[in-house]
DNA sequence: CTGGATCCTTTTCGATACTG
DNA sequence: CAGTATCGAAAAGGATCCAG
């Protein structure tokens, strides 16, 4: 039963945004440590910059992949906690983190040999 | 058993490499239709331009990804395989794909409602 | 047919400064 | 604390032309 070609690109720009590089680094936080706030987010991950992980964390919301809940106090606190939906995509990414573990020295060893022949 | 810092930052950028838009297609459609053309590949993904493409193989064969095999005739003639290496890689992705072929509606629903609330 | 090279536009991203 | 706003650098991407 093929799949009809609307529904390919669809489920293929679900995959492009939720295959994003920090979403990817987000969800994992949120789904190893549990609910967080801002500032521990961009603590767990000093790589990424405070606006990046404001666009991001927003695009989850608006994707349904966390639930954002603030609390009206002063100074300002916001919990993020991923969604049922947002616990699946992480378990479903569960597969290519391992897979990735297994096999980063392989893709650098690739990388090495394919630059080698490049420099002859 | 705590993974080390550095090991995380590999793993992370493999999965930045990997989870690419281009990538993801590219690796699909070659797991569902084997060896492949440039041109049939160009074909499969109209949305892709030749530059992307070729940009897109050349990473994927630098990564031990693909295997790129060229017949020295005229007009040339390139073919593209997945390696074992892909192939792993294109079973642990398998799981998102399925994972964003169920939830792609909740996804949109998701976000009709949060743009929703936004117009207020 | 399979690209490389070039030019140009668009998008992404980081750094910085500022606010409730 | 948790952002928004803005600016400029950098990267991604498209279009076109050319070559082996």
């Amino acid at each position: 039963m093929a799949q009809s070609k609307e529904i390919d690109v669809l489920v293929e720009e679900i995959i492009a945004r939720v295959a994003d590089r920090w979403t990817m680094v987000v969800l994992e936080a949120l789904e190893e440590r549990g609910t967080m706030r801002f500032t521990e987010l961009s603590h767990e991950i000093p790589e990424i910059s405070q606006k990046m992980l404001t666009k991001t964390v927003r695009q989850m919301e608006r994707d349904g992949l966390v639930k954002r809940k603030v609390y009206a106090v002063i100074p300002p606190k916001v919990e993020y906690t991923l969604t049922d939906l947002g616990r699946g995509l992480s378990e479903a990414f569960c597969g290519v983190w391992i897979w990735a573990e297994k096999n980063h020295a392989r893709i650098h060893e690739a990388r090495k040999k394919f630059d080698a022949k490049g420099e002859r």
